[in-house]
DNA sequence: TTGAAAGCGTTACCAA
DNA sequence: TTGGTAACGCTTTCAA
């Protein structure tokens, strides 16, 4: 291994030069400096980041902890942030949780440990209190945090608003005998201000038929779980089976949508001409899909871009203010599976 | 945040014991042991990775990098690693190469760099010899490396048998004008040796069809750039629009084989009944599809499990071994998409 | 403009 | 069975 004592050695000056003179400082001589980086090219000489992260607390590494690697829609917001580090000069490394809180917490450690300079976190099982022992104090982004008050910045998918919006859309094409697919009445109750991501897809879609004036009945929404496509590819065929009138479904997630769409081919059902149905997210498969899957697209780009330019300020200490709470922007991608 | 020093005071023994005491060393008397353990507990201490990885040069963090973090196979590979990882008790961490030839580098920068124990690579834009450059010495397994003298050990995805096993499968099933698609028939010569992917595709088609004594023409094979579903649909438009015969396809990749579909539906011909497609690879997303998608399925844990076997062996130091080169299981999955 | 030297938190050697 | 101490490679302050 080649360190930063051979390069100076290799370039004749001192490692405190070569340390300068590596990062552009401009009190190293132009021609120092261009020593020093030609020493360290022939030798390809790479920083030690341990080292670095040991000393000055920065290594330019961004956590980003999603649930699972193999999903859609977490693996593109993976992608979406790992581009965003990069457009910044920063590598992304991306872990998942598994949905498992003793994973969770052994992720939140390697933050603490110094792995990187800060984290883009998916919280599941772990409440912000937890969250804030196990940070050691180091910067932290939630997504969707249902924390009531929070600890730390966060990021929010357009859950209300995009709900309202795909319900609305059902009911503008004509649909009058509506499901909702991920969550049931019963849980709106209880849970009045700690609202998850199903909770507040529920409430949305509450607004959208309030706000058109269709009756309402605790009946059109219906758990699932876990929120997969085999899953809702069952429930499809529950629905189909117990005859009740259906014309539009909404899935609260593409993939809970596409293996609905799957449930009604099974047993017959069209869609969209027997059924319309809409998704949330915006995965790419949907794009694919026969028929093609519309959706509430979640801008991930956007996304992102909010959390990381939250996690940075935090970073560079430039913030100390109150927590700061940001949603993403979304639009209403209209696709075969409601065209008619 | 706290150090060891604050442990090992708190325990009332020095930095030294502390550290034995906590990696349960068998010299350290037990009630000592314990009473730093509760020590840790009580401040919430978490090791210093930076610093263990400076110190010792292992850190318990394996690197995985695939192309692209929004592809289904390429994740649920990293899904497959980081439970493999998960199962040795030491966590991965997975970058994506965006499959550009500066990013490469600057990840493989990163094993130099102490991020991590060892790397699992799957090389796009990169030769041996650069990533032996780059890799300072650090243990590295390689994703179907296509070197023609190997420097680090590889495992394989079964290219040559899986196609082989794919296109003898549209054969079987009375198929008579087959296309393949995903590489040219021109590419074949050139490269006798070092053998990419498309290439081992392609060479396991080939075999098939002489294996059944069917006829071999250039013509058969449909080059595809870049390898994603939205160029497939299209590559499907011009076989239809072209009007030659066509009964089965075999897609280098699922995700090639559903947009193949998709396009087909676009125009109106049926699968499987008008023509019947396969593709490789085995996402999960082939099972929901309409109609669900056969295919030859690299069975990712067994990648993973060889993958990681290889380069813990490396890490220990247990092998100086030459390179070895392993390839993972596969399996014929056959579904609607081939079935008639 | 450059160099010497002090640490960052950990581990591992050696001595007690 | 424990403690002192010297590294690991880098950055940064302070002097020159």
């Amino acid at each position: 291994m080649v360190t930063m004592t051979d390069v100076a050695h290799a370039a004749g000056v001192s490692r405190a030069t070569a340390s300068y003179a590596l990062r552009g400082d401009a009190r190293i001589a132009p021609d120092t400096a261009e020593r020093v980086r030609q020493a360290a090219q022939r030798l390809h000489y790479t920083a030690n980041l341990s080292a670095r992260s040991l000393r000055s607390g920065r290594n330019g590494v961004i956590g980003v902890a999603i649930f699972e690697l193999d999903r859609p829609y977490p693996s593109e917001m993976g992608a979406a942030m790992s581009r965003e580090a990069a457009r910044h000069g920063l590598q992304a490394i991306v872990q998942q949780t598994s949905n498992s809180k003793e994973s969770e917490i052994s992720i939140l450690r390697k933050v603490t440990s110094q792995l990187c300079d800060g984290m883009i976190f998916s919280p599941g099982n772990v409440n912000d209190e937890e969250i804030r022992a196990l940070s050691g104090g180091k910067p932290m982004v939630l997504l969707d945090d249902i924390s009531p008050d929070p600890v730390f910045d966060s990021v929010y998918t357009a859950c209300i608003e995009g709900s309202e919006a795909a319900v609305r859309h059902l009911i503008d094409i004509g649909c009058k005998h509506i499901l909702i697919v991920g969550g049931t009445y019963e849980d709106l109750a209880d849970d009045g201000k700690s609202a998850g991501v199903s909770i507040r897809r529920m409430l949305g879609s509450l607004q959208a038929l309030e706000e058109k004036g269709m009756p309402i009945d605790p009946g059109m929404f219906l758990p699932l779980a876990p929120w997969d496509s085999e899953t809702a590819r069952v429930c499809a065929h529950r629905i189909v089976d117990s005859g009740r009138p259906v014309d539009g479904v909404f899935g609260m997630t593409d993939t809970i949508a596409l293996g609905l769409i799957r449930g009604f081919a099974d047993r017959g059902i069209r869609v969209p001409e027997d059924v319309a149905v809409i998704g949330f997210d915006g995965i790419s498969e949907g794009e694919c899909f026969i028929p093609s899957l519309s959706t509430i697209r979640t801008d991930l780009d956007d996304l992102a871009r909010k959390a990381m330019g939250l996690l940075l300020k935090r970073i560079d200490g430039d913030s100390d203010d109150a927590p700061v709470r940001l949603t993403a922007d979304y639009e209403l991608v209209v696709r075969e599976s409601t065209r008619r």
